[in-house]
DNA sequence: GATTTACTTGCCACCGGTGGCAAATTGGTT
DNA sequence: AACCAATTTGCCACCGGTGGCAAGTAAATC
């Protein structure tokens, strides 16, 4: 293993101090250009780069950047940590993950530990954990960087980035009832999560328009996975009185409805409609393509980072005024059609 | 932002030297047994836990591990990632995600860079870039630790942890021709890598044990995304002459010739088996589901991680111990059946 | 009781940077 | 030439731990 260049190395063949050194590295606007230039070739040339170890112990700076989540969607997940490693990448930082139990007492701990740990610059929150209010308290109160990712905008603007899924649930809502749709049930997230709740009153709202409403025992909550979605669907589709049209809070659980209505001979979208939420890449994979809505996942991801390295590097300003709201937008695929007038 | 306790604090609190809390906090066998209490009680009470910059500076460690991948796959990723957190977690290390580009000319200096920059402790190198036997030797002569996961045994077992690909693909073979299947196509990966040719290579060992030979037209190259397993099933299924049972390299490829068999109306498993391989949540999703192998990829990643940690911890005779093998297994779904006898 | 041996503990330098302040240099004024 | 402000550079302490070795203490041996 190749003995690794020190600070004090680049600063003898340089001719200068180690002091001098580290304001080149740091890029001070008090180094001389010339000191400068002649301090950056040695760098160059002996492949010199400062210890992040050392650095962080001196400075309290890391450049490790944390990701937050209790997440069982693997494929949001991977959206996400693309869309914050591109950030990173280039500038500068690495990323530590950390899954945790939103619903553990010991969350706040956890997460606190955890970056006190790693010595994090900042972090990122993922739903549903970013929806704890008592950690983004422990957060603000801790000093520390973060932003949260959220369908709600429960923090001011410098530490959030949403997606306006209540405009997005209304808008599948409009698509529902001009294909003629008129019973039509949901199958929520869990309760407990304001992202579902949002996408619900969306729907909700946006039926309403048309004068539509959903029947209480139409509403059946599931938990985001395929295997409640299946559970959900049989409900709706072995009673006696169909729906024509079901929207799922997720695509997950809307695989789950195409499922179950192929097990039972339901032609999908003949005789019924069905669509997801966040466009995955699941949604594009099943027969008949799902209509959903397509969540910008890695937008979310890019904005959440660039604002937190900004807020990190203090530029308050800056952070908060980077742009913090995405709109979610339909997908119309195969899975959705128009209903048929004779099943009245 | 409450001001942290330092080994001092504890140490003058204890009434120690703080190098012998130092020794308590790494588990030095010579400290007296009411000294160490003493300590011990103090550092839970003033809930100290050390700081990991400094420790690193003195001791070169960090207590982070890297995961080094190019990787398409989200579902891949997430299980292999879930699995090395677990371990993690467990043994206090904390895990820096770290994407590359296999094919980059500047790879290994990436990766050092990176291992170095992070001052990571140990890496674990996912396929396709554990592959790459550059990089594997860079590793070793810069003295790291580090795992790679493969299809392959290209390095001695404390470096790896095989699955037996080639195997499994065999008895893929074998289930096929149990079920009458005598004009089958396989949509191979890429065949730079070697799991792609491990996996070819059983398929067809497999089948010549019941006389079979794959047709040289029927081995079509995709790179295992879904697209290319939609364009490779379209050659194959816009033909003349078609096969009864296409194997695919993996899941996401299957997939791709399930939508491309219904757009054609092909019924599967009526006129056309298909089979994938990996068994992620996809294959279960997908109507019908798929007949896959199940890889054991988070048994892989728990024994890479155990393996990485043995031998960063210095138990280089423990981590080759670890079993370095698992055998993925054949999973029958919906998508495969019994050849239709007339079809000859 | 003196000496040896084994075990605990403490001291101090060091890991590789950065912060604060003093010193040196530069250039412009009077 | 002397003086002053602004800019550049260097010195030294410090961040919070660990390593090596010496010192102190207790138990074992003669």
């Amino acid at each position: 293993m190749q003995k690794q260049a020190t600070i004090n190395d680049v600063a003898r063949i340089a001719g200068v101090s180690k002091r001098t050194v580290s304001r080149v590295i740091n890029g001070s606007l008090s180094v001389g250009d010339t000191t400068r230039t002649r301090v950056e070739k040695v760098i160059s040339e002996l492949k010199y780069s400062p210890n992040t170890q050392a650095r962080g112990l001196a400075s309290s700076r890391s450049y490790l950047l944390g990701l937050i989540y209790d997440n069982p969607d693997a494929l949001y997940l991977d959206d996400v940590q693309r869309g914050v490693l591109e950030v990173c990448s280039n500038l500068g930082y690495e990323l530590v993950v950390h899954p945790c139990r939103y619903r553990s007492e010991t969350l706040v701990q956890d997460c606190l530990r955890f970056m006190q740990r790693s010595k994090l610059d900042g972090v990122i929150v993922l739903p549903p954990v970013s929806e704890s209010e008592t950690l983004a308290q422990a957060l603000k109160e801790s000093g520390s960087a973060y932003v949260r990712l959220s369908s709600v905008a429960l923090d001011d603007a410098k530490h959030i980035v949403v997606s306006d899924d209540r405009a997005a649930a209304a808008e599948m809502a409009r698509y529902f009832a001009q294909l003629g749709h008129e019973h039509i049930a949901f199958i929520s997230g869990p309760q407990r999560y304001k992202s579902s709740t949002e996408r619900m009153e969306g729907f909700q709202l946006g039926l309403s328009a048309y004068g539509i409403k959903l029947r209480p025992d139409w509403i059946i909550e599931g938990n985001n996975t395929y295997e409640t979605g299946i559970e959900c669907a049989r409900q709706l589709l072995q009673a006696e009185e169909k729906p024509t049209a079901i929207f799922a809070n997720n695509d997950q659980m809307a695989a789950g409805v195409l499922k179950v209505a192929h097990s039972l001979g339901i032609k999908v979208p003949e005789q019924l409609s069905v669509a997801g939420f966040d466009d995955n890449m699941l949604a594009s994979r099943v027969i008949p393509a799902l209509t959903t809505i397509k969540r910008p996942v890695r937008q979310m991801a890019l904005l959440a980072t660039s604002k937190l390295i900004m807020s990190i590097e203090n530029n308050d300003k800056a952070a908060s005024n980077v742009a913090a709201k995405v709109a979610p937008t339909l997908v119309v695929r195969e899975s959705t059609a128009r209903v048929i007038e004779s099943s009245n």
